[in-house]
RNA sequence: GGCCCCGUGGCUCAACUGGAUAGAGCAGCCCCCUCCUAAGGGGCAGGUUACAGGUUCGAAUCCUGUCGGGGUCACCA
């Protein structure tokens, strides 16, 4: 159920009687007429722009329709008040029935409250991670797993059929890199001296890999030309690198439903095919591009190359995807594999991009909007960079000096829920500080704690009804009568329940699964300030020593806050804590 | 120089995609905390939303320009 688009229908229904009624004129878009949450308590519980968005094509005054519409909506048993304030706000104030409606609503639905059909089974194809196959995932890495992943878990919620994908590249030279690095390994596990050269990569986790290629090949490789072993060893290593990243993607418990290879692309045509799709629409051709506008570097010469014509879709200049030699471009690839997303069937598409990849954002759109001929949508969330602190102090990287943080580093020192619900406390394109102490520490700065002990705090009420002989199951709670729970602390914390639908939907509107972690930390909030009221106040404990029915009723308000938390971190992929300890 | 992102109290960030008096948490100041539901509670103060225009009933949000910070910039991946 979702409280604010029923009241929404009873507003558009009560302006379509006053149609009837000749109130209001006919052939008016509602579209725009919105039911929200006011910002400001005082002003009710519910606020609908109704007034001032048809006063212009109604040609009347903002007020005179807010008036006429709260006469009609006063009907409604729900609405106990309604009244004109402001430009022409209406603002609604709701029986309590209907606070306790929400909370039975949570309990019967369990963490499916808040599930939505605005997808409608669309299916959408989140691509996230996608890091070269050449080493473990480092702190950037970690935070587009953290974030597609939420996205991905949000999209599911909110009614879409999810997809979520890890594109290797494995295809281009970079892997011949690892191929490489690895063979100086191997040399190294049959006991010669490395020579791991300039632009080779130096991590010691390529260690392992030379070992098992030694296992494997025993001195077959040795004293032998780079021809004759590279494609093996590029095979086994890219392999091992894959397992590696699986590995690390479990530690955070990421799965991915789909790992696409890039290497799979070449030689099987499917470049060709997509290329030839756009030259099939006439937006590829033979051309030389201009110098970049302002600075030109240093060695730069005007060269033929196969051209996209990426400008006829948004982007700035046309983009190469043959080198000069006929070789493809990185672009290449990467078009023919959104044109397999594309021709897989999938309804909208996003990418998830570290903020270095910025510079891709327009020509991929590009691509795929002359792919899909602007049927298909790309959207390109771009994760900015995480900052590392100890103490306070920054934590120097250096990926030369193999000093780099890795992911594993830091789920072993914080664990994957406190790294999860961290990593989505900001909008994914701001900048994140990421403090290893701060995110420890237990007291309520640290949200991931303060949320996590809310939901704490109702297993323990649960616990100690069960001492005390008070049923709390969730079929009884879901029976209670809850004529008992009317405080305004206990209602602000139900109404705060009825927003979780609607702010679900929000956030899948917009991609932006923060907006989930922000809610829960109100949510939070608002549950612990009716807690510690009960400290004061005997009568807003959640157990009324003698009174098993209110109690039941207090309980059924408690337990729907846990039903909400435990959904929420679901979306995040946050395991709810039972204790705190 | 072109393009992209960002600019909100002293600090770190929100703001339901155009809504009402811009909200939280730190830090600061003032109260409360013998027992109750451990890892405190309540309150005060703090703002021309970088700046200048524009769009409209209404702008932090949209448009133009300026300033400042970051990223990126032909065959690299």
């Amino acid at each position: 159920m979702n409280l604010f688009t029923d009241i929404r229908a009873v507003v558009i229904a009560s302006l379509e009687a006053m149609q009837d009624e000749g109130a209001l004129p006919r052939g008016l878009d509602f579209a725009n007429v919105a039911v929200e949450p006011p910002r400001d308590a005082g002003h009710g519980d519910m606020a609908t722009n109704a007034a001032m968005v048809l006063a212009k094509p109604a040609q009347m005054k903002p007020r005179d329709i807010a008036e006429a519409l709260a006469a009609k909506l006063s009907a409604d048993a729900r609405v106990q008040g309604a009244e004109v304030a402001g430009p022409g706000f209406l603002n609604l104030r709701l029986d309590p029935a209907v606070w306790h409606g929400v909370v039975k609503a949570a309990l019967a639905e369990g963490v499916a409250f808040g599930r939505s059909t605005l997808g409608a089974g669309k299916r959408v194809n989140v691509e996230y991670v996608s890091a070269n196959p050449t080493g473990p995932l480092h702190v950037g890495h970690t935070r587009g797993a953290v974030f597609g992943d939420a996205l991905a878990s949000l999209l599911d919620f909110v009614g879409y059929d999810v997809t979520r994908e890890y594109y290797i590249n494995d295809g281009g030279a970079q892997v011949d890199v690892l191929a490489r690095s690895s063979y100086e390994r191997y040399r190294e596990a049959c006991g010669l001296e490395p020579e791991i050269a300039e632009g080779l990569y130096p991590g010691d986790y390529l260690v392992p890999v030379g070992e098992a290629l030694k296992e494997k090949y025993g001195p077959d490789l040795l004293d032998k030309g780079e021809q004759y072993w590279l494609e093996e060893v590029r095979e086994f290593a890219t392999a091992q690198m894959m397992d590696l990243i699986r590995e690390d993607l479990a530690l955070l418990g990421v799965e991915m439903d789909v790992f696409f290879s890039e290497k799979s692309l070449y030689g099987t045509g499917r470049i060709e095919a997509a290329l030839a799709a756009l030259e099939a629409k006439g937006l590829i051709y033979q051309g030389v591009l201009e110098p970049p506008k302002g600075k030109t570097p240093e060695d730069w010469e005007p060269r033929e190359q196969t051209l996209f014509r990426s400008t006829a879709h948004g982007d700035d200049v046309d983009r190469p995807v043959k080198k000069s030699d006929g070789a493809w471009t990185y672009f290449a690839p990467d078009i023919a594999y959104h044109f397999d997303k594309v021709e897989r069937g999938f309804d909208a598409l996003i990418d998830v991009f570290g903020a270095d990849h910025g510079g891709y954002v327009k020509r991929m759109k590009a691509a795929v909007s002359a792919l899909s001929d602007g049927r298909v949508p790309l959207d390109i969330k771009l994760t900015q960079l995480v900052k590392l602190f100890k103490n306070g102090e920054p934590f120097k990287m250096s990926k030369r000096a193999g000093t780099f943080i890795t992911l594993r580093d830091v789920v072993s020192e914080v664990g994957p829920d406190v790294t999860r619900f961290h990593m989505l406390t900001r909008k994914n394109d701001a900048p994140l500080d990421f403090d290893f102490d701060k995110v420890m520490e237990q007291s309520k700065d640290n949200p991931v704690f303060y949320v996590q002990y809310a939901h704490a705090r109702v297993s323990s009420v649960l616990r100690k009804a069960a001492e005390a002989g008070i049923e709390a199951g969730d079929a009884t709670l879901r029976a209670a009568d809850l004529v008992g729970m009317t405080h305004e602390s206990e209602l602000a914390v139900a109404k705060k329940l009825a927003e979780w639908p609607r702010l679900v939907e929000t956030a899948g509107r917009s991609n932006e699964p923060h907006r989930v972690a922000f809610y829960l930390y109100e949510l939070a909030s608002d549950f612990h300030s009716l807690w510690n009221r009960g400290n004061d106040e005997p009568a807003l404990r959640f157990l009324q020593e003698g009174d098993i029915a209110l109690s039941q009723a207090k309980i059924a308000l408690a337990r729907a806050v846990a039903v909400v938390i435990s959904a929420g971190l679901g979306i995040l992929g946050v395991t709810p804590a039972e204790e705190m300890r």
